[in-house]
DNA sequence: TGTACATCAGTGAACGCGCGTTCACTGATGTAC
DNA sequence: TGTACATCAGTGAACGCGCGTTCACTGATGTAC
């Protein structure tokens, strides 16, 4: 399809842009982070990628659909960090590991996990929601099972509820790293992501097996 | 100060209002409710008070210190809530009852909670911006202490990490409360807050005492 | 290879809207004497 | 108790702005023959 491998480069007024979808949605990480995690609007996206105020509608539903595909994005790339961590067969590794992978993730792409979770996937409208939603919760569900692998011989109200428990650890810890909370609070300013990262794997496992 | 005790029915417009201060931040939190947690807007929250868009000037600085001001009122709800448990003498049960408060807090108070931790306190601007960053440190540095008791002797940093593991557990947790978070990943649909926040108070004991 | 044509993906002007903030004003309140 | 006056806390109109979205348009691309 797009001729324009320079981007838009040399580009004519008038001239089709290549692969104005994807450009839109890394100016889209762009324009959040200026802003501070908030949802930028359309216009400020568009501008960011040289292109006019209607542009973008020729490719999302709107603003609304533009910070859906975003969100999606983050929830596909997130799956992706998990897979490896589903391979490996010893219960305690694959918790570990996926509780690990889960921070080092949001820590690598900390503007679209704002943006998964600045809003419930269940409040999401458009077309794009339904999707939302399933990848979603397919992330949770991964995690879920790596607990009750974990966790033995336990009801599944008490899994779902170590799972609870260990998600918050660790979504609690990734919006530590991502806001500007770690350095607000004046805690673990020296400490690394990956240091975090182990300190969740493990506490995750901690959870899982004993249980609260 | 105020001769209106019946709010502001049959007020005269130019009268005074009695407590038009109170009456905004209480109109915010309505709006904030509203918007599924994002800012609302300064005339809308006039609006909400039976005002013009001009009046909140009189009590505020602009919109940044009407939000800051909601903040303010919400940790210092936070540190309220924390005292009671500050009296236990009792490391573990100092420990527990925290955590435990800190979540019951956030369910009582959710919209509080959400503007509290919509954007760090570091990056408030505004005259209250230092008052605001005061009170979020002091209600972190009370987390840290009960964890240090808890945790006996273990170097500061290790502290810090225990605390700021604790920490993220009860965040996380409470966000999933305030947030539809819950219900969208399917997850402890019929437990209650007070179930929630024991499991958390154990679980902050576990990590202080234990490590990771 | 050339031509006619449908489709695609842009432009840029325009729309109405609600926003944050300012400002001159005004009526009610509190105070001094 | 009455009066003069300063201050307080509202009003409502106005400002300029950027927003999301629409729309007629147009040039480039891809396809059929």
């Amino acid at each position: 399809m797009g001729q324009h491998d320079k981007k838009d480069e040399g580009r004519l007024p008038g001239q089709h842009h290549g692969d104005l979808r994807r450009a839109l949605l890394e100016a889209a990480l762009v324009e959040i982070e200026a802003s501070d995690g908030a949802a930028p609007s359309l216009r400020a996206v568009a501008r960011r990628a040289n292109v006019s105020p209607g542009a973008p509608y020729h490719h999302f539903k709107g603003k609304d659909g533009l910070m859906a595909a975003v969100a999606v994005d983050g929830f596909e790339a997130l799956r992706q960090a998990q897979r490896e961590a589903l391979a490996l067969s010893k219960p305690e590794e694959r918790l570990e590991t996926m509780s690990a992978q889960y921070v080092r993730f949001a820590a690598a792409h900390p503007t679209h996990y704002r943006i998964m979770f600045a809003q419930s996937p269940a409040t999401h409208s458009g077309d794009q929601a339904g999707h939302l939603r399933q990848v979603a919760m397919e992330s949770f569900l991964n995690l879920a099972m790596a607990v009750a692998a974990v966790a033995g011989k336990v009801s599944e109200a008490e899994v779902r509820a170590r799972a609870h428990m260990a998600w918050s650890l660790a979504h609690g810890a990734v919006m530590t790293l991502v806001t500007g909370l770690t350095q607000a609070l004046l805690v673990e300013e020296a400490e690394h992501v990956e240091v975090v990262a182990r300190r969740v794997g493990r506490a995750c496992v901690l959870i899982a097996r004993h249980g609260v």
